[in-house]
DNA sequence: TCGATTTCGTGAACGGCTTCACATGGGCGT
DNA sequence: ACGCCCATGTGAAGCCGTTCACGAAATCGA
């Protein structure tokens, strides 16, 4: 499964129930454009309440979140329509309903892989507890790193990688480690049950179609940017006087 | 500019030029998608140099980058027929050309603001330096860490980030710090003349529109593998047996 | 020289995503 | 109780991106 799979496999609902069904089970689905966004909102949500908001207009959740009103209010509705026309959403009720969709009700355990500078960051990290995601293990092949505590949380040899997760539950793998090992520590990591994957290593991993990868490069995102900066200087040079 | 801008702003060039003109200049627009995928390819193509091989096949190169070959041909299509049928792409070549295509000829230089552990992770980061970006200045706001050498480079007071912007010819920022200090870094950073901006602080920051950002957020990828994780486990307990 | 083989380049079809525009319908003031 | 106002929800249109399928072109061997 990869990143941009388009659920082919999945048994596609019917588009409507047979009969008036009062189970709501089997929504048509939910694109993966939308989920991308979910976290945005859910963010931005959470900052509002910290101001005291009890609603919030698709408009203003849309500046928050940098990205189109109705393209908030499309999004929202493939989740059900919880919002209140003439007035906005309720921000505590939006906050659940999109928690709830993304999976984030039952917390999800990860292993970070690879205690670097990368690795320390990522465990440091607040981000993650308040938002349903539980760092279970840390785990470095450097002798000289284990024992260290790290947020907490004490840093154990890759060796006993397949203990942790079990003994964690843990369901979501963080790849941090140099190049050369990712392939291998992926493939670790999917033998012993991990069947996501977030891999910061700069390398292109190969793994099953149930596997599903995501990934973060930070050189492929500056190359990004030098390339509209070639862009931008390119254009300047105004040419309209050139013909005469 | 935003991230997903769809450059309706530029000239629409002709599809071709009015005669046998020998000025190649003003291809239509490489897309955004294609661009995404080029610092992909550079690096399988770095790769394949290291193993001696000279020439490639899309097909060689779509395994190595995780893509389609026939995306890998039609992206590469974009920049210029630098293909030969039958044989493949000669690999240094392609190489020259994705690096001018990206602005990597001439090199780029970054700013990181924010020497935590996660701007410690890019500054000790080797995958830039080999690949046209050069880091210029690395900047903290915390007196303790200033002249700390990190990577090779001391650590300077943020107070200093307009010298140094100007002195090592700055054009790109990386935003490493707090959530609460991201937006008034950015704004310091584009009065300063950075037109493009790495932010990895978990917020949304507002920018004109002639400031191009691209955002790294790691929670909203847990959460994203986390849905993903959710609907697998909600399609695992089969229903077919339940209506008897 | 000629045909077989290989791989590029690309038109066309398809599907997904974004945006617009407006009907729908809930709240609030009088 | 009634009508105005406002923000949601959603068809429709257009754009962008991916994939298929095949013609074009280059090499190689006989």
């Amino acid at each position: 499964m990869t990143v941009d799979e388009n659920g082919s496999r999945v048994v596609s609902a019917a588009p409507f129930p047979p009969d008036g069904e009062p189970v709501p089970r089997e929504r048509p689905r939910v694109p993966e454009a939308t989920v991308a966004r979910l976290p945005l909102y859910l963010r931005a949500l959470n900052t509002l309440t910290e101001t005291g908001a009890v609603v919030v207009s698709s408009e203003e959740l849309a500046v928050a979140a940098g990205v189109n009103s109705a393209q908030v209010r499309k999004d929202l509705s493939q989740l059900g329509s919880y919002g209140i026309r003439g007035v906005g959403y309720d921000v505590t009720h939006l906050i659940r309903e999109i928690s709830r969709e993304l999976g984030l009700t039952r917390p999800r355990s990860v292993a970070i892989v690879g205690i670097g500078n990368l690795g320390h960051a990522l465990a440091g990290y607040g981000g993650f507890a308040p938002r349903g995601v539980r760092i279970g293990a840390l785990l470095d092949a450097d002798p000289a790193r284990i024992g260290e505590t790290v947020g907490g949380l004490p840093v154990r040899s890759v060796d006993e990688l397949e203990d942790a997760i079990r003994e964690e539950q843990i369901t979501i793998g963080v790849i941090a480690t140099p190049v050369g090992a990712a392939q291998a520590t992926c493939d670790r990591l999917v033998a012993a049950g991990v069947l996501s994957i977030l891999n910061f290593a700069p390398t292109t991993l190969v793994v099953g179609d149930d596997v599903d990868v995501r990934k973060v490069d930070l050189s492929v995102e500056l190359q990004i940017l030098s390339f509209h900066e070639r862009q931008r200087s390119a254009r300047l040079p105004v040419r309209t006087e050139v013909t005469w």
